[in-house]
RNA sequence: GGGCCGGUAGCUCAGUCUGGUCAGAGCAUCGGACUUUUAAUCCGAGUGUCCUGGGUUCGAAUCCCAGCCGGCUCACCA
């Protein structure tokens, strides 16, 4: 620790040491607050609208605890502001109604943690105020708080040390609390469509289901190698199997790969699935789901990214990708169906295909490229080709295509769902071909044979919508930021 | 991995181009004044591995080289 650092610090404990000194517990046990700030507040607005037209109205008595954020000493009167859970409210300590505790006010510090006790009135520039008659310290801070005014902008900082970035940051503390508020409302909505809750293992012995490169782990007493799961999707389907007809999981998945501004590599996906549905069903739930979400949480199906409002209010455009990625690009791929045509295609376009890269990745690339940006009001893309799409059913009349479909708002890919392929022989060689391809295209992922899975749709998959949504993404289009670490609490930062 | 930008007091930053009163400001801290302030105000004080290590120079926060860390971005990655 740096000189001033340590002094700063030495002149808290020395406080510390005189509480205690004076009889003071500085870490006392529990507190009896009755009012948070805010019903403290509501309480003094209550207290006026009954007395109209007198002067000087005051509620009863109040105990409220918090964080001291301001402190405004002014000789024989003393203004703090403290913060909790639900804002900020004023205390005003006069040594008039004090007596000897004023003087151990010097001993308090930003940052500390106290409760105070006394009427709620108003001052004369109209601020409510809590008259403290007595006060207790709740905790002491021996360090100090950034700076007041610009608080906490060091990036790395504000990540690191998210309390003092919830401290001192109104936006960062809404956007947690919108968060878990949104994820509640997932689950109403989800409960409320007979949906059952689940949890799958994270630790897998194939990491499947998906397309990216997993954590791998190592158990010690089985002396077996493990993986962090990269998706939910394939224990999901067993349940299916199993009978649990409609059926989601909200949690962690783990991918391996690079972290940017919408990449984390540990993110929350909202999987479902639902027996007899197919993926047009899929699509009407999502925008419902969506739409519920964002009235529930934000009041409004508008949001406002990045100077766009974006109107989630449902239906959704259902856009035919093929149809799409021609008039943006003007490639045809289903004319060009072979690598080497479909490279020469992007490659005349200006897109970099230097990469080793299969057909089907070349083709995710030219939809990332060419279309996906123009996806900034909600919209779905609908009807994949097989080869990007090993779990998904083909289309009932074009063996080339399968029934997906994405959703897209402000150009991010916020979900993916299928009519979910459930004829255990067309899987067989779907995953038989991703082997193939993960052993030709070695630089690129693919997914993975999981013989479990495979045994048991061999056991009789009834015909499912599937659907997995990204809620740290659906969470930046919520609080309109661009980067998923504004929406994670602890994100990973740049990896060493 | 590439490119660009950055790292100076606990926090927010100026100073670097043009080497030498450049170790600075505000907040925070400490001492003092002040009984309705709210970025309180006023008077006074202390505070540094100028990211690290080399190099150039009489002299480096400043110029050069290497490295570390971070941000943005491109690539990669659904």
């Amino acid at each position: 620790m740096s000189e001033p650092e340590n002094q700063l610090m030495n002149v808290r404990l020395e406080k510390l040491q005189r509480l205690r000194d004076a009889g003071i517990d500085p870490y006392p046990h529990r507190y009896d607050r009755t009012h948070t700030s805010k019903q403290a507040i509501d309480l003094l607005d209550q207290a006026e609208a009954e007395h109209e037209g007198e002067d000087e109205a005051r509620t009863e008595s109040v105990s409220v605890g918090g964080r001291i954020v301001r402190y405004r000493g002014m000789g024989r009167a003393t203004f703090a502001d403290i913060q909790d859970g639900e804002g900020k409210v004023q205390m005003l300590f006069r040594r008039n109604n004090l007596g000897e505790s004023y003087a151990t006010l010097k001993d308090l510090d930003i940052g500390d943690w106290m409760g105070a006790t006394g009427p709620v009135f108003r001052t004369r520039t109209g601020e409510a105020t809590v008259e403290v008659q007595d006060w207790t310290l709740l905790s002491k801070a021996v360090r100090g708080l950034p700076e007041k005014w610009h608080g906490l902008t060091d990036v790395e900082a504000r990540f690191r040390q998210r309390y003092l970035d919830l401290i001192a940051s109104e936006d960062s503390l809404r956007i947690a609390i919108m968060r878990s508020r949104a994820i509640s409302a997932l689950r109403r909505f989800m409960d409320g469509r007979g949906f059952m809750e689940v949890e799958t293992p994270m630790l897998v012995q194939v990491p499947a289901g998906g397309t990216a490169r997993p954590f791998a782990t190592h158990h010690n007493a089985l002396d077996r190698d493990l993986y962090l799961r990269i998706a939910t999707e394939l224990h999901l389907k067993q349940l299916i199997v199993g009978g649990i007809e409609k059926v989601y999981e909200i949690g962690r998945v783990f991918r391996n790969e690079g972290v940017d501004v919408t990449h984390n590599p540990e993110f929350t996906t909202m999987e479902s699935y639902e027996a007899f549905a197919d993926y047009t069903d899929v699509m009407e739930m999502v925008e419902q789901m969506v739409f519920t979400m964002a009235q529930d949480v934000l009041g409004s199906a508008t949001v406002e990214f990045e100077g766009t409002m974006i109107d989630l209010t449902p239906p959704w455009p259902r856009l035919d990708l093929h149809e799409e990625i021609e008039r943006r690009s003007g490639i045809d791929f289903l004319e060009a169906n072979d690598i080497e045509s479909l490279k020469s295609e992007m490659a005349a376009i200006g897109l970099d295909v230097g990469h080793q890269m299969s057909w089907g990745g070349l083709l995710d690339k030219l939809l990332s490229d060419t279309v996906e940006p123009h996806l900034v009001q909600p919209s779905f893309l609908v009807d994949y080709p097989v080869e990007m799409s090993p779990l998904a059913k083909k289309k009932r009349d074009d063996s080339r295509l399968v029934e997906r479909f994405e959703g897209f708002i402000a150009g991010m890919e916020v979900c993916n769902s299928f009519t979910e392929l459930n004829d255990p022989i067309d899987q067989r060689q779907r995953m038989e071909q991703q082997e193939q391809l993960r052993s030709r295209f070695e630089d690129e992922d693919t997914d993975r044979l999981d013989e479990e899975f495979l045994t048991a749709i061999e056991h009789g998959m009834p015909p499912t919508g599937g659907l997995g949504i990204g809620i740290d993404r659906l969470m930046m289009v919520f609080a309109g930021r661009r980067s998923i670490r504004e929406v994670v609490l602890f994100p990973q930062l740049r990896s060493r």
